[in-house]
DNA sequence: AGATCTATATATAACAA
DNA sequence: TTTGTTATATATAGATC
């Protein structure tokens, strides 16, 4: 908003509408990591950019792109059935997978893969001991808002604009088809990364 | 970044870190909120707030709440297990899942819980449909990314700060223990929502 | 279409109550 | 600690190349 105070409404201009994306898109990644730098977030963002066949990816770890990868396949399989149907849903899900199978474990992908993970586990199992003195387990609706328990969040982003499949994202990264930079996002000239060892700026 | 061009670096201090995130985190569901509307996307957001115990969610659909609390659970159940072995991590889920069955299935629920994966189909549909034109279904990697189809994207943002584990919130989203509103999302005054019937300010 | 420029609209760090 | 204010840093719409 500047040079006039833009309506906010759908902009029918197809050009102009990519131009505003692009810029927005750029601005939000920034946030999103400088939240990350500020408040010792670990965070990460893909964007499924509707104008491109690859999607932007920050941090650029693999293990992230796989596993919001995987995220991101669920809705597709949902396609008729009602996501409450839990059951049937979890049915197809098994069946895309063994078509999956045979096309996956890379050794040096584990390592990357479970960077992230490896962090928010420990603080879930951090959680549940400090949980587990104040309520049962049993109903989980009932237990009571836990008592704050101050330890560093971990923030998720996914923006996602369909252009391939999630199911096509998803093979082309088990096959490690990975193209080696789809990141756009310079971000300013002070910023430190002290989580992530892959950071980098690209930009222009 | 003003009255003093802030360093780019965590905030050591509590509260001002504290003061920071909630800005920060309004400000981006803001942008959020603005880049779904002028590009006519499709967008939701969820931040698992790590100073409260409910997360933040817009726009206020129990379909999106579900919908992604679904997606989060994922990464619990990997605890131990490696992401790439998918089988083990499947099957985990199934355990995890038949647990979950008998809690669920509410009819009214339903109905909004599927509102987005419509349309989200309906448009896999559609791009499906122009993609088979141009390539086999067989080796997906191989597949030659599809011309560029204009169609509506989709936007997908969560924000996750660990305060209750992922599986508690889905219990609680299954069981219907939804409060009212935790959202905390006063847009500016213009601000016009052509997707969604349920969006709302409340601020404070 | 994409890269740059610039005037303004916004976001927000530091204060104040 | 929340809320409101204000000075500045940023983001970005529209124009230009």
């Amino acid at each position: 908003m500047t040079r006039k105070k833009v309506k906010l409404a759908f902009i029918t201009n197809d050009s102009a509408r990519k131009a505003t994306f692009k810029k927005r898109k750029k601005g939000l990644m920034k946030k999103v990591s400088e939240l990350s730098t500020l408040c010792g977030i670990d965070a990460w963002a893909i964007i499924y950019n509707p104008y491109e066949n690859q999607p932007e990816v920050w941090p650029n770890t693999m293990g992230v792109q796989c596993m919001l990868a995987e995220f991101k396949r669920m809705p597709e399989m949902e396609q008729s059935k009602k996501m409450v149907n839990q059951e049937s849903f979890i049915r197809q899900m098994i069946a895309k997978a063994s078509e999956q199978q045979k096309k996956q474990s890379k050794e040096n992908r584990e390592k990357e893969m479970t960077e992230h993970l490896k962090e928010i586990n420990k603080r879930i199992e951090a959680f549940k001991k400090e949980a587990s003195t104040s309520s049962s387990t049993a109903d989980v609706s009932q237990v009571a808002a836990p008592p704050p328990v101050e330890q560093k969040p971990v923030v998720e982003l996914g923006l996602e604009g369909m252009q391939r499949t999630q199911t096509e994202w998803f093979n082309d990264c088990m096959n490690n088809n990975i193209s080696e930079q789809q990141i756009g996002f310079g971000h300013g000239d002070e910023m430190i990364m002290p989580n992530f060892s892959d950071n980098h700026n690209t930009g222009v």
